[in-house]
DNA sequence: TAAATAGTGTCTCTAAGACATTATTTG
DNA sequence: CAAATAATGTCTTAGAGACACTATTTA
């Protein structure tokens, strides 16, 4: 049996949040109770691809219609599944979490945003769901440190402080600010809108992304780590 | 109906080349005659992991026991294949050349090295077997960049030249002497062996690599330069 | 000796990092 | 005014690129 599997990302209170969706309890069900990521199964008559299956479900879970959305690998084996040999196609999507609230869905008791720790999330996953997300983190935090992937956890506006600031979370460190700037100008990704975020401070420029589904490769990592 | 499909990829007479077999020809068969990558179905009692069935298909085709290995990608949907809705994993092997020859196996009537250019190989190809290799020669020439990947395509014993000139046949430029022995020095991936390759000229240091299974990736591409 | 390739040294340039400085708003 | 954050400038450093130079072998 071939499914699709998501692993969607935001960023809410500074902390980034993985979507989990609850097993249903039942005599036959495999990993009742547990958390795990939110899939199912290709509907050959309403998928005409993967990622149409993909993108279906993720606008089911989340009602967002156009993320960024990119293939992180299958998973396959004997092991996986209590009930025998399985594989699954395995998505990545990073949203902005303004105004999303995740929706429960068919057979999905529940559905809510996990905090993520260092190497996951405290809850204990179904099926081989610890590695998959662990692999799904890999891939954000190394892809962060030469792309533009952050961009795709803000709204559709932002400013270059609120940009450098999605980038720490992720990469949980500081960045230096006129570097983070200049590479950002340099990558030409953004464009300024004609309009401010005001404060109790010196108000900010307000840019968009020039391309809201393509990221940007920069031409070096952020801090080469050659220690 | 789930398969699993390889691109093998050799160096040979410095070109770059990938595996093919020619689909057999037959009533009920798909793209007759065709060139395919090379691939065929999970066997649930023999491969425990889409992996583990990637490694048999491999050295069943090329007698290659421990090969750099990754996973590309996996393609499904229901334009790909006549006979209706199917999706496939694929992987990306890098293979030195020396003594390799292909074997032709089961109902793969013939397999054969074929030369790569710019964006694929001259021959139609069968299903959407285009769109991999193209995805995979992305891959590769992507990666080449900022990893080691290149150095397994030479055999257990290279120079350093050999080792820049391997680079500069997959990025298809000439890379900087000093600039690419500093690089990979300071990278730690290699080790002298205590022999040398001589010729008529100034014998050079043979090297193997530390990790013949993992690549090392640098922390910066070649040429930042913005084209 | 010349030819050929191995291997190193020097200089420049680009972009990151550290950190100081200036700019512009509100209270 | 002070407080706060935005935005920029200056100096240093790491590593790539260009390219000349030295080293070591065979014929």
């Amino acid at each position: 049996m071939t499914g699709v599997d998501l692993v969607i990302f935001t960023v809410r209170d500074d902390v980034l949040h993985v979507l989990l969706t609850q097993r249903p309890d039942g005599p036959n069900e495999p990993c009742p109770g547990l958390w795990a990521l939110p899939g199912g199964f290709i509907d050959v008559e309403k998928d005409a691809s993967l990622e149409a299956c993909a993108r279906r479900k993720l606008a089911e879970k989340t009602g967002v219609a156009s993320p960024y959305l990119e293939q992180l690998g299958s998973w396959g084996g004997n092991a996986r599944d209590p009930r025998g040999w399985s594989a699954t196609h395995v998505y990545f999507a990073l949203i902005p979490s303004e105004g999303i609230e995740p929706r429960a869905g068919g057979r999905a008791a529940d559905a809510r945003w996990h905090p993520v720790r260092d190497h996951g999330v405290r809850e204990k996953l179904a099926f081989d769901h610890v590695a998959i997300l662990s692999a799904a983190l890999e891939r954000l935090r190394n892809k962060v440190e030469y792309t533009s992937l952050p961009a795709f956890l803000l709204p559709e506006e932002f400013t270059l402080s609120e940009l450098q600031h999605v980038y720490e979370i992720v990469l949980d460190r500081p960045l230096n600010k006129s570097a983070f700037r200049t590479r950002v100008r340099d990558a030409d990704l953004i464009v300024e809108v004609p309009r401010q975020r005001s404060g109790a401070n010196r108000p900010a420029q307000l840019y968009r992304l020039k391309d809201r589904r393509h990221p940007v490769f920069f031409p070096r990592t952020f801090s080469p780590r050659g220690e």
